[in-house]
DNA sequence: ACTATGAATGAACGATTGTTCACTCGTTGC
DNA sequence: GCAACGAGTGAACAATCGTTCATTCATAGT
């Protein structure tokens, strides 16, 4: 009786509040990836929900607060697959710091779609501030782990001649640029390809810990 | 007499076309840079040039034809800085690919308004091919004298365990890093940091070649 | 000094934007 | 089975979008 609904499979009329939001969010992800930021429009939401063009404004209270929801939604799953892997992780100083760099090339972060809302929000920040917290939000807690760990292990090596912050801040910078490669050209750059340059990356500036092969060196 | 003209000194009712033209495309940049690149229109352009509406129909046949001159002239210039400071460096690999570096952190290139320009057209690649090619452009070009470079020097080393395109790939995606945090966070990451951070990179991958200080090694 | 030229203007256009709200309709409790 | 509730709708709104074009005005040629 009731056909095409796009997305979704079972399309009750009254879903849960928290559900509703959340299948709008999707909806907006795909929305900025197909159609980019500048594209996306209450319109444009709403039909790849499958819902009314009110729909938005009942459940956020306008476009600019669901894009920041969007936006905020990226930053908490990167956060919290952050988090839990780093747990998982050994103890040890390589073993997290190979964590933290595999889990920037987790299926579910390179995912096309989010790469597109990361880079729209943040092609953005400089003109809204509010996105630009969003987003300093996820880098300070990122930073800050990953100059602990290369700040330890240059002391283990020791690699005297190598600044942490720099190296620390190069790490992170070389994630995001390969972020970018995987949004612009994705057939020439594929996650396994982004591990690998990031691995080898890492044996570069760490020889003593890491192998060419991204193997972490036991002691 | 003339009082009040938004960003030009001398503003005479009717300049050249080319001039014109080119007063457009920095107020285009301008108005991405501080409205981010949805929220400029024919109105914030044409306001931030001192010019009226029409102004851009008139030079331009469209708000979106300008927009395609704009990013093509950010894509032009850096290629064109790009060749010239190549065509200035030394012959050997080692200069070439330091001359090469520092090109992507030239003044010029980390503009505030031209990194913001960069990212708002290359966040919207994936929905726009018309971008893309454009981005592509400067890529190929970019890509593969970057790959030649890294091959010669990896031969030349001889750095056995290497992989060239991954090498060549990996110098890239930290540029294109480093672009982003200096639009994202202008505070804490300067051109001079990028550069060193870049060489202390060359001197980790080919030891035998650059000095933890950024220097070239003689043969 | 006067006219011809074309660059620049800005009011007006239809289309589309985000938002509102009177309404419809499925669900739940009695 | 019926009434009460609330999620969802979509026509209508003012505002703004990109574009058009008759008009204005500075400049150059005679």
């Amino acid at each position: 009786m009731n056909d095409s609904e796009p997305h979704t499979t079972s399309q009750n009329r009254t879903e849960p509040r928290e559900k509703r939001r959340l299948q709008l969010i999707m909806a907006t992800m795909r929305s900025i990836a197909s159609h980019s930021l500048s594209g996306t429009t209450v319109s444009t939401v709403s039909k790849e929900a499958g819902l009314s063009r009110g729909i938005i404004n009942l459940h956020f209270q306008s476009k600019e607060k669901l894009l920041l929801e969007t936006l905020a939604y990226v930053v908490d799953e990167y956060k919290a697959l952050w988090e839990t892997t780093l747990e998982k992780a050994g103890n040890s100083n390589t073993e997290q710091l190979t964590a933290l760099i595999k889990v920037d090339f987790h299926r579910s972060v390179c995912d096309r779609d989010k790469l597109a809302v990361w880079f729209a929000f943040w092609s953005e920040t400089k003109s809204r501030p509010t996105y630009r917290k969003l987003c300093a939000d996820r880098d300070r807690a990122y930073d800050s782990m990953i100059l602990e760990l290369c700040t330890q292990i240059i002391t283990e090596g020791p690699y005297s001649h190598i600044d942490p912050e720099s190296a620390a801040r190069g790490l992170s910078a070389l994630s995001e640029g390969l972020w970018l490669d995987m949004l612009a050209n994705p057939r020439s750059m594929t996650r396994k390809q982004a591990v690998k340059i990031s691995m080898a990356n890492l044996s570069h500036l760490f020889p003593k810990h890491f192998t060419s092969k991204g193997e972490v060196i036991e002691k």
